[in-house]
DNA sequence: AATCTGACTGTTG
DNA sequence: CCAACAGCCAGAT
């Protein structure tokens, strides 16, 4: 059984490091990861690796997007709110969007 | 090895 | 401002 690639570790380091009441957008963490263009690919990640200890909540669309939770996207906004977020309803491609601008660049 | 999928993103209409 | 289309990428089947 193959460990997690290089790429993979690399992400989830990424996402590791991002520091509490902070957010970065999943093509921020894919160029932290080496691969800027592989925004679609981290989110991948996130959706298969579901490591404990990894806040994937922090990590968001670049147009504030709130991606997906495992279908609790309300759980993902508690807990950003949690971290001092305040998040508003709004709507980007079908999918709830934060009022709230990412740092874009982490 | 080829094909499909999707927690993305930027551009167009 | 919102919806649809096209482009890109790594992993899974």
């Amino acid at each position: 059984m193959n460990g997690p690639s290089e790429f993979e570790r690399r992400v989830i380091a990424a996402v590791r490091r991002i520091p509490p009441g902070r957010v970065a957008t999943y093509g921020d963490v894919a160029a932290l990861a080496g691969k800027p263009r592989a925004a679609r690919a981290v989110g991948n990640i996130m959706r298969t690796a579901g490591v404990p200890g990894v806040p994937c909540h922090r990590v968001i669309g670049a147009g504030g997007a709130i991606g997906g939770f495992g279908g609790n996207v309300q759980m993902k906004r508690e807990l950003l709110r949690a971290e001092g977020i305040e998040v508003g309803i709004g709507r980007v491609r079908g999918f709830e969007r934060l009022r709230w601008r990412p740092t874009r660049r982490a």
